[in-house]
DNA sequence: GTCATCATGTAAGCCGTTACATGATTGC
DNA sequence: GCAATCATGTAACGGCTTACATGATGAC
């Protein structure tokens, strides 16, 4: 999904893209490349995601890519591309300039599974990562997606909060003052959580309130 | 390491060991049988505990009966000295005979693994975790290796804070408000972490200065 | 021409979960 | 006797990291 939600925002290959995960939002921090190109090539076979051939015209090659069997033949392909590219870009000292790489694109239906990933209101796992994720893509969900998906979150903190109340309530040996001040400072951080949550809800229901009251001005203007 | 721990505390069987370490600690909340029992068979061949035998009737009731009905947990242990006794000729050997529980208990060499693990000072995955888990058993440190886990710590939560500080300086393509939200709440959450740590450290410190005082007003009055 | 970096991939292995299989005990 | 729970294990699988293999490109 992290993967989709970077070549929606611009095509990418795949030594960029982990970069961008790993600085972008620290989530993904840890991503190394025997986990990213696997990826990249499922999605391919997927057909979420395609190699980007065409920059200026050149739609003859395209052919190449679908016959998959000539790896030499790809990669002169590539280095060609690279050429090409290379020529045409700025010749600043910085290397945006390409070599031999696979540069991939969302396709239409990488952009509907990105979509549907997104929009999932499905247990996604639960964890603070997922919704992170989620919410850093908030920009493609309509304002009441981001509420829903904001109110759902809302509900796993105190979930967990009331969780751990329970469990503290329920007996069990008295804990040392380690363990205490463990517990209560995890009950501080889900606090934090639910605090920055209700937030931003509140942010987002008047973003929202404000759409509504400029539709209807519209409305009414139109109609003036 | 959690698994030491809990045994040190208290002998136990593995379904029970997981109740513990699901509700006492969140951290491994979701900890499976699918790996709790083959840890446990690894600790047992490495000699770092091993099923407890030597019970007499009414102190067996006091160590295992936490949990369930009492004349379950006695009929079930029962049934296990009973499996054992008769074992002439044939069962001796441990099968996939006799489902009953096993009860484990820490070996001195055990023990001596779990200090091990708990001081370590070496690298020690970094996340949250790790830190947490040496600190639900930080009654069985010095108080000098307890501050020096706490500083370890905060060198760390130090070391993202600045990192973090230092992604974002860099430049890059702004933000939209959903990625600056997240942003800035994770260094919230940091910043909890590290102040925490502080008062932590804190209370350690004036903890250990009084052991001192202690000491030393002790001596004196030896002398004297 | 050679070294660091960019760039893509594969293979081995760790660690943990889910699903499955088995059996004992208790409550009704 | 029968279902629910307790209790222990195995097998399949998935995801991710590490380490390895390969090659292109740019700087000096």
């Amino acid at each position: 999904m992290a993967i989709l939600g970077l070549l929606k925002e611009q095509p990418m290959h795949g030594y960029d893209l982990r970069k961008r995960l790993r600085s972008d939002f620290g989530l993904l921090s840890s991503l190394s490349f025997g986990s990213l190109y696997p990826a990249l090539a499922r999605l391919e076979t997927e057909g979420a995601v395609r190699e980007l051939h065409s920059v200026d015209g050149a739609a003859s090659d395209d052919v190449i890519a679908f016959t998959g069997s000539l790896a030499g033949e790809r990669a002169a392909f590539r280095a060609r591309l690279a050429a090409r590219t290379t020529s045409g870009s700025t010749g600043g000292t910085r290397g945006t300039s390409s070599r031999t790489r696979k540069v991939y694109e969302l396709t239409p239906h990488g952009d509907e599974l990105f979509t549907r990933l997104l929009t999932d209101e499905q247990p996604h796992g639960k964890d603070a990562k997922a919704f992170a994720l989620r919410w850093a893509f908030a920009r493609h969900l309509t304002p009441e997606a981001r509420i829903r998906l904001l109110e759902r979150r809302r509900r796993q903190l105190e979930d967990r909060l009331a969780t751990a109340l329970r469990a503290a309530d329920a007996g069990r040996r008295p804990l040392d003052r380690f363990e205490r001040s463990l517990v209560e400072h995890s009950n501080a951080a889900i606090q934090l959580d639910v605090d920055w949550v209700d937030r931003l809800i509140t942010l987002e229901e008047s973003a929202r309130a404000a759409v509504a009251r400029d539709n209807q001005g519209r409305a009414e203007t139109e109609v003036s």
